[in-house]
DNA sequence: GCAGCTATCTATAAAAG
DNA sequence: TCTTTTATAGATAGCTG
């Protein structure tokens, strides 16, 4: 996606990776919230931020995975 | 993606959520992969099929989360 | 149910504000 | 740094085997 390919490798520039980071992090909730709604599935999701800032997401009425014991 | 777009909605035909159900787990776990190593972030990510199979992807050298202890 | 094909829709890298 | 825009890579719906 976006202006060329992409590499499967850590991005070393500081910046770079922390945009990266911030449109995917968003991007994948989004898609395995698509999953579990279109076929009916459970699924959940935990990302850890490098900062250790945690971000989740989980089929269900609380959405919550690992927030609701941290 | 695909021709048309996507309803949010649970796909009724049972067919076709197997087969959407088969190509986007894939490509989230995929995704999943991606923005754990560009990033070089902590991802986990398990999914239940309606079976109750268990499809899972976790950062870190062993790749599983709940298959160690189920 | 998986694999390949193609048209089309999305996600997103980079740039701009 | 967040938001918006733009250009392009990537994902995938519907088909065919």
């Amino acid at each position: 996606m976006g202006r060329g390919k992409v590499q499967l490798k850590r991005i070393d520039d500081k910046i770079r990776r922390q945009v990266t980071f911030s449109k995917r992090r968003t991007g994948l909730i989004k898609k395995a919230r698509e999953l579990s709604v279109l076929c009916g599935v459970d699924v959940g999701l935990v990302i850890f931020s490098p900062k250790g800032r945690l971000y989740e997401f989980c089929s269900g009425e609380s959405g919550r995975l690992l927030s609701t014991i941290l």
